[in-house]
DNA sequence: TCCGTGTGTTGAAGCGTTTCGACAACATTA
DNA sequence: TAATGTTGTCGAAACGCTTCAACACACGGA
């Protein structure tokens, strides 16, 4: 291995001019530098970085925890995760893999053994067990999602409550009045999963101040609920002209439903989604997709900005961004 | 933080004790250890990751280079990374993260600067521009995928050529004679992309072992061009009873183009997949799957082997492992 | 001429481990 | 009893880097 203290006899100067070289912390004279410079290329000199991280106490890796939970959506989370690490490199940081099951013990031994500066922490539930420890350990953290209390913390997470009013808002601006909401399986309600609750209220919110109806059910993931949902919803309000649905699952069948009942897309009813933005461009769906790529650049800049003493927010919420598609059209008043 | 001499300290003994303690490297007397051992409880303590690694020139760490490239199906991605990510935290070692977009350089500076002690790269393709550069650099690496020339390399991939047999095997013990073959894209075997191939080649090197007739035909991945594949491959062959598919993304269209020709599943035609085992469950198709558990732990274990010195085989062949759904039977003959 | 003020460079002291050689203390053998 | 192992522990020297205090030098102002 080629050292600091081989490029600086090669260059005829001390150690330490050779590092103040690296790191600029020092003004150092043009000719040295370019001696310098010019030795470390000719040796292919790497700094060590454990020496490194022990001088300074800092290793320049921040730990990227990830859920691999069944149930999230992996295109999406690559997403995060691309984003989250080409950002990193931009500060010069590396990203160390950390899953979930690998627990509590996986953090603590990471944070302890001065592994890493930070965590980013992806997919945070309203009730995450990691949030607790991430209050131990000494190294800040970012969050991607949303727990219940934020205090203390630096979460990012996309403002659910406004994309639901932005899917009503795009709806009225297109003359619709009557609007219906298909949100996830109910178990999801029931388990204060937060950001399915988020864009309900967003969702209701918007309407009412719209002077909009309103009506909104769960609905399963399969045809058959699907389809008695929808049908339920049409029931309870027969002049219903658009649809927003909040719920992956169910995206598949909804089209097909609603032919069922006799309804056209966009003509009869309209439809927005809040998904993914491939699956709702597969399916050519107007949606308020999940800013993927920008939550997690922004979560590892907020983290280096911790990292670098900056104070942050304790909340950041991206706007939603709607992309219109065939699915929503101008809602004609018919003769 | 707490140092090994505030524990050495506390538990009244030399900092060497304490580190024999931790690494079992000396023998220590049962008084002592236990002793020791209370104390870094009690203390919380943790090694220093850094320190460690200058002092023993071993970061515990090793380098995931993931492609990320479009058209890697991310389920199966997935599940390579947690093979792997178990398979090393088993041994005590760390993942970092290397996304291939960060290329060459990436790899380079990562190497050089000792981070890391090894590198599991995925998803090589048979020409691949990264095979150069590690043969390059101080540590050694295990490929997951079969680069064109092995040697010198440990490499880690499913046998495509006896997935390949294994279909043709289990449909002539199912007692058919005249088999299909829709393979990739041609696109694809233009590319030499390798697995492909030797797919094709285990294929008919079987069926000519077993007597069988066989016919091959690459398919594109939209319903008409796959109904075009399909039919001319019945025309060819009209006593075709089964068909071996190696095309994920035709694999949806298959069924329904066997059904516009007259034909049903499993009972006219037999359908034999080699996807991800997940596709093929979902739409209940005889399979060949990819096994990324066992790839990805295998090929953990490899480099680890190699990090201890022992020496491994250039080349690891995963025997398939097929699964019987209803997509194929007994081949009844007809009155 | 002397003094302050920058600027560029250096030597040495850390950072927290591991590990080697040394050395007591005790047990075993001659 | 002396010589020889064995076992458990210690001190100190690495490992490769950063950074602080110090210093040499040149410069302009009194």
């Amino acid at each position: 291995m080629v050292t600091i203290a081989d490029v600086a006899r090669h260059a005829g100067v001390a150690p330490s001019t050779v590092s103040y070289v690296l790191t600029g912390k020092r003004s150092i004279s043009p000719q040295t530098r370019t001696k310098v410079r010019e030795s470390i290329r000719l040796l292919g000199y790497h700094p060590h970085a454990g020496a490194r991280a022990l001088a300074t106490s800092r290793a320049n890796v921040v730990a990227l925890v990830l859920p691999l939970r069944p149930g999230v959506h992996l295109p999406v989370l690559m997403r995060f995760v691309t984003a989250a690490v080409t950002a990193a490199r931009r500060h010069d940081m590396d990203v160390l893999l950390v899953t979930a099951d690998q627990g509590a013990q996986g953090l603590r031994r990471v944070a302890g053994s001065a592994q890493v500066d930070g965590f980013l922490v992806m997919d945070v539930e309203l009730d995450d067990d990691r949030v607790p420890l991430l209050r131990q350990v000494a190294q800040p953290s970012v969050l991607i999602g949303r727990p219940a209390a934020v205090k203390g913390l630096t979460c990012v997470d996309l403002d659910f409550e406004a994309a639901g009013a932005r899917c009503v808002d795009h709806l009225a601006d297109l003359g619709h009045r009557y609007i219906g909401f298909l949100g996830a399986p109910s178990v999801v309600y029931q388990r204060n999963t937060g950001y399915a609750q988020r864009t309900m209220a967003g969702f209701g919110a918007a309407a009412m101040r719209r002077g909009i109806a309103s009506t909104a059910l769960p609905a399963e993931d399969d045809y058959e609920s699907v389809l008695t949902s929808v049908r339920s919803l049409l029931r309870t309000q027969p002049a219903m002209t658009a649809l927003v649905v909040h719920n992956e699952a169910a995206l598949g069948w909804v089209a097909g439903s609603l032919r069922a009942l006799g309804r056209k897309v966009p003509d009869d009813v309209a439809v927005v989604a809040i998904c993914p933005d491939e699956l709702a461009e597969q399916m050519q769906l107007t949606s308020v997709q999940l800013p993927a790529e920008e939550l997690g650049r922004q979560a590892m800049e907020l983290l280096v900005a911790r990292l670098n003493g900056h104070p942050t927010a304790p909340l950041t919420l991206l706007p939603p961004k709607l992309s219109g598609r065939a699915s929503t059209a101008p809602r004609l008043r018919r003769a």
